[in-house]
DNA sequence: ATGGTGGCGGTGCCA
């Protein structure tokens, strides 16, 4: 089973981008973040018509997760818990069953948390706080997952083309750090590194002064497995060569494959 | 080079 994900930034700009990575790449679940569309906004019969079930969680004008899937999935979660006044559409969770019995995929799209000096950046924390407690339940209950998205955290200055540049960005942040470091020391498992521990590995470049042309990237898009899932990653990978074509999204898609037979 | 680009929505906000 392939599991992937893209911020595609738009999901009405990108529709024919994502359509094809679709047909190309056929990953059995997909989580998207950024459509920046409601519900009645996304474009559901190409995505459809290309063979995918269509999950949305949308909000007008920003944020907006979906999840896509070749199989039935019984929607659990559309919105993180935690904080039943947070309106920003930044979860979906699904849950598929598999041979191995039954697999969670939560899509997520954490809050960016720039500036840091304001609301935004403890909400971000906040936000990261109420996703652990959220792992930490399905770890409880044994479950198998996979938590996919835009993280908006670069977990080490590696995944940085310029550590000192990004000193004082919510991304980079000791205590964003810390709040990824305590999800990830929970037991899971970080796919992408798992198969390349060191060096870079980035899966978003600005759309500003050349940052793709001079490969100045960042790693911010991530796949974070459960034990049960970990135990089953026969690869993954960061399909970079999403962001060189025409008009693409300033993210790549990432992906993962479990063997579930 | 204290800018630069892109998306939304129709002006500044967000990334």
């Amino acid at each position: 089973m392939r599991i992937a994900s893209w911020n595609v930034n738009s999901v009405r700009k990108r529709v024919t981008h994502l359509c094809a990575w679709l047909e190309r790449t056929k990953p059995d679940i997909a989580v998207l973040q950024e459509l920046k569309a409601t519900d009645e906004q996304f474009p559901r019969l190409e995505v459809e018509a290309a063979g995918w079930r269509v999950e949305t969680v949308g909000q007008k004008g920003f944020n907006g997760v979906a999840l896509l899937a070749r199989q039935p999935v019984e929607i659990v979660l559309r919105a993180l818990p935690g904080d039943p006044d947070d309106a920003q559409a930044r979860y979906i969770e699904g849950r598929v069953e598999t041979p191995q019995g039954p697999l969670h995929v939560g899509g997520l799209y954490l809050p960016n948390g720039n500036p840091i000096a304001t609301e935004k950046f403890t909400y971000k924390l906040a936000w990261m706080e109420r996703l652990r407690a959220r792992a930490e339940a399905l770890l409880a209950d044994e479950t198998a997952f996979v938590l996919a998205g835009d993280y908006n955290v670069c977990p080490t200055a590696v995944d940085v083309y310029d550590p000192k540049a990004f000193a004082g960005d919510a991304l980079c942040q000791p205590q964003s750090r810390a709040a990824f470091r305590r999800l990830v020391n929970l037991g899971l498992t970080d796919a992408l590194r798992a198969g390349q521990p060191t060096g870079p590995l980035y899966t978003y470049w600005d759309y500003q002064a050349g940052a793709w042309s001079k490969d100045q990237g960042l790693r911010i898009d991530h796949l974070l497995l459960s034990p049960k899932a970990a135990d089953r990653l026969s690869g993954a990978g960061v399909d970079k060569s999403e962001r060189g074509k025409a008009e693409p999204s300033d993210h790549v898609p990432v992906w993962c494959e479990l063997n579930l037979d």
